[in-house]
DNA sequence: GCCCCGTATGATACCGGTGTCACCGTCCCC
DNA sequence: GGGGACGGTGACACCGGTATCATACGGGGC
């Protein structure tokens, strides 16, 4: 138990000095020893430990970032349209940072405000963030890089492409996932495959659609200017879309749409238009988002490894004691994950 | 722009020295600026201030909490199995908190854990944090609410019905919203109505269970003993519970679920039982999560203005300077949300 | 035996703020 | 005119750690 003073007041936490008087050291000596200093002799060192855990000491983390100008907080700065993928990430990053000592700070930002980077700048600084993680989008955003290298802030940039920064990259490779998707569809016999894509900003929306196109060329298709709709990753954005398609004379057989929110999206207009899915028409998603197992029928969907891309982003930044050593691998693969919505032609 | 040195090195910031310095006045009196202390000449006020813009000068957070000893960190701590809760409430908890220079710590824990109370309890106070926010379920812990009574952090729970701490306690009324569900039921005329409860654990399915209940008694009905089910809130629960039910002599013509999750479970059910919604069996959930208008057809649900809670949350805990005052209602109304899946009975 | 070097430790300043208390000047009251 | 009370300010210690530098000690090379 921890003492208490008898006088009806609070607990009162050890310090470092007690911990040295107990000890017979100096708390430059119990410093060393927290910080895993070398230079400390063997049989002190078990010394002060043992110290240290007698009376429960743990050290001030915002003493000891004072003194070290660098805190122990790990920010996560998002800007996603879909709180799915910001929370899947953050619990990845949970499961990294777990029992390391450092916690994690959240903030959501506008990435349009003509203030992101001054608040940027605010926020790294003034809590003197020991790490930053970058989901995408707000990973594309190079200037918010450059402001980070400058204020010399590790980070990780979380993104479905390789940038010219590998160390600080983590990448999805999201064409890949794309390709296999367009592959699937036309090995089903699919030859018109419509495309609802994302919002043209973001770089996820341009290296699936570019993976896409990649992967129907391989099987000798291409994607007919007709059947290339753009949206904006929402759910509307999936049905408007979906009816435009669904309108046109040589009606598509089949849509990949570039997430989840959209293609649940085509899966009402279907219904509205009362075409039946997959036999009349076939549904693909992305991300493999919790709602395409809750669709009828249950959606094909190119799943992406959020919570492991959030873990791996920590075990990149922060070091943890209850694992070896730091991730090596700066990428994950996509798969594509096969289920009901999708059906051979005709 | 801040001051570089010419060597090459790092931005240095600048601190509560440099300020007092150019304004001709001792730390202490920037310090009493800086916490707006009353005692200071409005000249002298005026001066600072003028040379903290200048300067762009912004107190060190660390330091200051050093001081204080109290960190300028919010706590959210959760344990749903929900994250679209989990997020919601944090989105609402940081639209509170934006601007006022506190900034919101996440943290995950297993609520059966042996060791939550030592985890607790070492974060925080190892990170001295300003308040707590406990959503469902964690916050009807009572040994949790009592140990931050001890450490002496503020705090807000929430929760579906009142407790004995009313000041410190966010509530959403879960009977109530349950109750509009009944009767809407029972207005549609039906009488078989089947109920998915929740883990009996957990304080939301309870108070729910008990609206419902209650509603069904105000028209004349109850609840009957082979429709009453347990599911985990988890969508598989739904589907399982949904199945049982179907498989009924007496088929239930209408299902209400204590959350949206089972509820999705129950559409996949009738999908399997070749049921129609909501011609064969009525469906209503709870939460109105993003999913209800996005299933087929679309869910009427009650509504839980998570979000509102969450930010309401962040206003009695957090000072702050871009809104006058303090929340000062306590709790939130649920709302039916009347949608294609209830209709007629028969 | 002396010097040098690497190991092991502590005294002291410092990180950037706040608390305590002493001090000064004014105004007010008797 | 003396004595409080009070507004306004600063010197100094302190919050709980780390960095710098000096010091002490044991061992090897000459």
């Amino acid at each position: 138990m921890a003492a208490r003073d008898p006088g009806s007041d609070k607990i009162k936490r050890h310090t470092i000095n007690d911990v040295a008087r107990l000890a017979g050291v100096s708390k430059k000596t119990v410093s060393r020893v927290i910080n895993e200093s070398p230079f400390v002799k063997e049989e002190t060192r078990k010394t002060v430990l043992a110290i240290m855990r007698e009376t429960g000491y743990v050290p001030d983390p915002q003493a000891r970032g004072l003194a070290f100008r660098r805190s122990f907080l790990v920010g996560l700065i998002y800007d996603n349209p879909n709180p799915q993928h910001t929370i899947s990430h953050q619990q990845g990053l949970l499961d990294a940072m777990a029992g390391s000592g450092f916690e994690l700070v959240v903030r959501p930002v506008d990435r349009h405000s003509p203030r992101l980077l001054a608040d940027m700048r605010d926020f790294v600084e003034r809590q003197k963030l020991f790490a930053v993680v970058l989901p995408s989008p707000v990973s594309e955003d190079e200037k918010l890089a450059a402001l980070l290298r400058e204020l010399d802030v590790p980070y990780v940039r979380i993104g479905s492409v390789a940038l010219d920064e590998p160390d600080r990259m983590l990448v999805s490779h999201d064409g890949r996932g794309a390709a296999q998707a367009a592959r699937h569809l036309a090995d089903l016999g699919h030859t018109r495959i419509a495309l609802i894509s994302g919002p043209p900003t973001f770089r996820s929306s341009i290296e699936r659609k570019k993976g896409f196109e990649e992967g129907l060329a391989e099987r000798g298709l291409r994607l007919a200017p007709e059947y290339a709709k753009i949206g904006a990753y929402t759910y509307e954005s999936g049905v408007n879309a979906a009816h435009e398609l669904f309108a046109l004379e040589a009606r598509p057989t089949a849509v990949f749409c570039l997430n989840d929110e959209m293609a649940t999206g085509v899966y009402t207009a279907a219904r509205e238009a009362g075409l039946r899915i997959p036999e009349d028409v076939s549904v693909v998603g992305y991300d493999d988002a919790p709602i395409a197992v809750r669709l009828w029928p249950p959606m094909t969907s190119v799943r992406l490894p959020l919570r492991d891309m959030g873990r791996m982003a920590g075990e990149m930044l922060v070091p943890n004691a209850l694992r070896e050593k730091r991730a090596d691998a700066h990428e994950v693969q996509p798969q594509l994950v096969v289920r009901g919505s999708t059906g051979k032609v005709g």
